[in-house]
DNA sequence: CGCGTTTGACCAGCGC
DNA sequence: GCGCTGGTCAAACGCG
């Protein structure tokens, strides 16, 4: 990681990605480029985020201590952690002593393994080489030994009472969390009844069949953003404040607040390229371009040029890590037709927005909210994309930084599978729940139940549970690896298809 | 001259 | 309340 002034905040702050970059885990290839021998790079992926699972394959420095105390109001951690039911042993997860038990179950060792070693291997710190080697001495330092032994081991077995009793506690809590998380759950859906009714009534316009309302949404995005937004006032600050009350006081608080969300709503699109900016098919206007903190490489801010009052605005700013990839950012929907090379990215990212409101207009109080990170680490292979989520901001990140489809480079192929990779979400999961055969404990049917809840409420929610269910099961991680695999491959082998479980076709098709 | 870019100023939100 | 930061505005400037 680049060493600035400003990067001090990136580097101890785990909050800083999710206001300032919509976070992203990946794989990066060109931190792990092909040189296995560079895994370790992995660690930056994780950096202030200390609640990486344990069974993944991180640095062991990683491994060591993967939980903090101080983070409960993170969401991230409640996945992760051990459950009462899931009693295996997390190695180093919860071993707040770890390191100094090493040491000391090294000298215990050394200990057992022979007696005659015993003063051989154990620095008691007196000086047993001495010119009198009477027998005498001997058996007085031998004494002397067996006491130090002796205390070492009564440390030993004190320190162990100690770290049980802080797993004690630490389960304890974590039980405290969960059910309170649960709790909060329930009385959310409670709240959430209008959003369920939108969902009765798609389940009756689509034959019984629920269907996600992002994806039902998708295609029509431009459609409605025609009413979304009226160009009556030019830009700026009239504009926004038009957009936000004016022709859309709609009946209830969820519209208005689902459209304020909507309009926060981002989708950032990670691709390599050295051009200044990713070909998208719109005309864009710069309007600014302010250095962001962590980053020396400024930030542009784009508007939509292509019709008057088009709220669709852009970010565009490199990587600090990896300059070649080309971080936009883009906000709002386009209340104008556009052309099919547009067409694509502009209704993916619509979606994808609309994606995130679903998920983050269900928890009315935003707490569910609160620095919620929903990611989906797709394991590293090299034409993995990654998806991930935070629905506090909210924002969704597609990284075509691993895809196949980033090389060569836009308009086509950059569009065609953000798209892809947005209708990915629903079709990895429910793939890989039909792989997962090995569900088991309270912990991992709450995570089941938790992922089909979230199919009806939204694909957030579904992110949501899925994460939960990777973090704690790695049965599932594999069984989503797999599923992922296979929809790429055979999405490359028909680059047309945009299926997703549900049987929807979502627009890609028409980027082609 | 029109359009787009640059850049300093201003404003709002957020954390301390 | 204050300072920091991100986002936006608008005047100045450049280019065709």
């Amino acid at each position: 990681m680049a060493k600035t002034s400003g990067l001090s905040n990136i580097d101890f702050d785990p909050n800083y990605f999710l206001i300032h970059n919509p976070p992203v885990l990946n794989s990066f290839p060109e931190y792990t480029p092909k040189d296995t021998n560079k895994n370790n790079n992995n660690k930056t992926m994780f950096s202030g985020t200390t609640t990486t699972p344990a069974n993944m394959s991180l640095p062991s420095t990683v491994d060591r201590f993967p939980v903090k105390f101080d983070c409960f109001s993170d969401q991230t951690l409640p996945s992760f952690l051990p459950s009462d039911d899931d009693k295996r042993r997390v190695v180093g997860e919860l071993d707040f002593f770890a390191e100094k038990n090493d040491k000391l179950v090294d000298v215990a060792d050394s200990m057992h393994t022979s007696d005659a070693g015993l003063e051989l291997n154990v620095n008691i710190g007196l000086n047993l080489l001495t010119a009198n080697t009477s027998t005498d001495q001997s058996t007085m330092e031998d004494k002397k030994a067996n006491n130090e032994v002796a205390v070492l081991r009564a440390k030993l077995i004190q320190m162990n009472a100690e770290n049980e009793r802080l797993k004690e506690m630490l389960i304890q809590a974590t039980e405290n969390y969960n059910t309170m998380k649960i709790h909060l759950c329930s009385l959310m859906m409670k709240n959430g009844g209008k959003a369920k009714e939108e969902d009765e009534e798609n389940k009756k316009r689509n034959g019984g069949i629920i269907v996600p309302r992002q994806f039902i949404d998708l295609g029509l995005a431009v459609a409605a953003d025609a009413h979304e937004s009226s160009p009556s006032s030019p830009e700026g600050k009239s504009q926004r404040e038009d957009s936000s009350g004016g022709d859309n006081k709609g009946p209830g608080f969820d519209v208005d607040q689902s459209e304020a969300a909507m309009r926060k709503a981002r989708v950032s699109v990670r691709a390599r390229s050295d051009a200044p900016m990713i070909t998208d098919g719109c005309q864009w206007r710069k309007y600014g371009q302010k250095m962001a903190k962590g980053n020396p490489c400024p930030r542009a801010y784009y508007r939509c040029t292509m019709a008057t009052g088009c709220p669709v605005r852009k970010q565009v700013q490199r990587c600090a890590e990896d300059r070649t990839i080309l971080i936009t950012t883009y906000e709002g929907n386009h209340n104008h037709p556009l052309p099919p090379s547009a067409m694509s990215m502009a209704s993916t990212t619509s979606s994808a927005a609309r994606m995130l409101v679903s998920g983050s207009t269900s928890s009315p109080d935003g707490l569910m909210n609160s620095n919620l990170l929903t990611t989906t680490l797709l394991p590293c292979s090299s034409t993995m994309a990654t998806i991930s989520a935070s629905t506090r901001f909210p924002s969704v990140t597609l990284d075509l930084t691993q895809s196949s489809f980033s090389s060569p480079p836009p308009p086509y192929n950059v569009a065609n599978s953000v798209a892809f990779t947005a209708a990915l979400v629903p079709q990895v999961f429910g793939q890989a729940l039909d792989n997962q055969s090995k569900f088991s404990g309270i912990q991992m049917s709450k995570a089941l139940d938790r992922l089909q809840q979230g199919e009806q409420n939204s694909i957030a929610d579904t992110v949501n549970a899925a994460t939960a269910a990777i973090a704690t099961d790695p049965s599932f991680a594999a069984a989503l690896a797999a599923a992922i695999t296979s929809i790429i491959e055979s999405s490359q082998s028909h680059p047309n298809n945009g299926h997703n479980s549900n049987g929807n076709v979502t627009n890609t098709s028409n980027a082609v």
